[in-house]
DNA sequence: AATAAATGTGTTATATGATAACATATAAAA
DNA sequence: TTTTATATGTTATCATATAACACATTTATT
């Protein structure tokens, strides 16, 4: 959703989400993983570790490495947060209650990035690597090009 | 292909195709460069830029980074060699003539790469985008689990 | 063949991404 | 309230990758 919306929302609707679910799940929301977790919803493009860190900063001192990879590492365990591999950033879960299969598609020219749930995507892949014999543990999708909007833009 | 084979064969023929290949295309496949793609070869695991840095450096005094990057950069332009995101780490295309859609099977105990070329599931992707209007460039399609031979291995 | 232009390689320095190891603080359990 | 576990701070370092400039080699032009 690179359109128009009051982005608070989704920053504010992210921490809501999260909260109940650490609490569900007995782990700890502290105020750091929250923050940090506000920052990665910053926007709906990937987010660099060291913008991250630089952003905590800002408010805090100066924060360090581990700071900000530790936090990641449990948004991720949770699955509140998303590694993109090919961008070595991180981005937001719009949906982390329960397991899914996600792929992404990432536009070079706003940065944006959509995170999709192909069941039949995932299921293919599986299906193939069973025809193989092949045990799999996760799949890596990451779909780079354009998208409608800015597709749009750059033909008028 | 983690069987046991002559895995000497397949590097000369990685290089030789990459001879055929880059004369067709007019570029030149320098010392360096082929030097590089045997060590890339080396096995059908991913190998990483600083490895083929020690590698280089073993026989041709102590090589630095650029000349390894630059070899791969060009390596990759020409398909010879592809990136596997989720390791930052390489690995040779057994078949780079011509453009194609790869996806990787990633065994996490071998190490082992088998690129696939699923027609079908480049399609879903391809269709899936056009539905939405996202325009697509490349997809980066990584499979990480355990091979046949190893959950085999791992049974016995 | 001699020169110019383009391309490739060497080298230094530095940017960027991530983790190990240990100290300290805070929260949860006993 | 002591113990135990978990989280954070801090220093140092490792791992991955590129920018910028010098030099060498190859290819094209005269």
């Amino acid at each position: 959703m690179p359109h128009s919306h009051n982005h608070a929302d989704c920053i504010d609707d992210a921490i809501a989400r999260a909260v109940i679910l650490c609490e569900e799940r007995g782990v700890r929301f502290t105020e750091l993983r929250k923050k940090v977790l506000g920052l990665v919803w910053g926007g709906h493009e990937a987010v660099k570790a060291y913008d991250l860190l630089d952003k905590l900063s800002e408010n805090s001192g100066s924060a360090k490495p581990p700071t900000v990879y530790r936090a990641l590492e449990f948004l991720m365990e949770q699955g509140l947060v998303h590694k993109i591999e090919s961008l070595n950033a991180y981005v937001g879960c719009p949906h982390p209650e329960g397991d899914h299969v996600s792929q992404f598609f990432i536009c070079e020219s706003c940065g944006n990035v959509e995170e999709v749930n192909l069941a039949e995507l995932a299921e293919l892949i599986y299906s193939r690597a069973e025809d193989s014999g092949f045990n799999v543990y996760r799949q890596t999708v990451e779909i780079r090009g354009q998208c409608s909007q800015c597709s749009t833009k750059a033909a008028a």
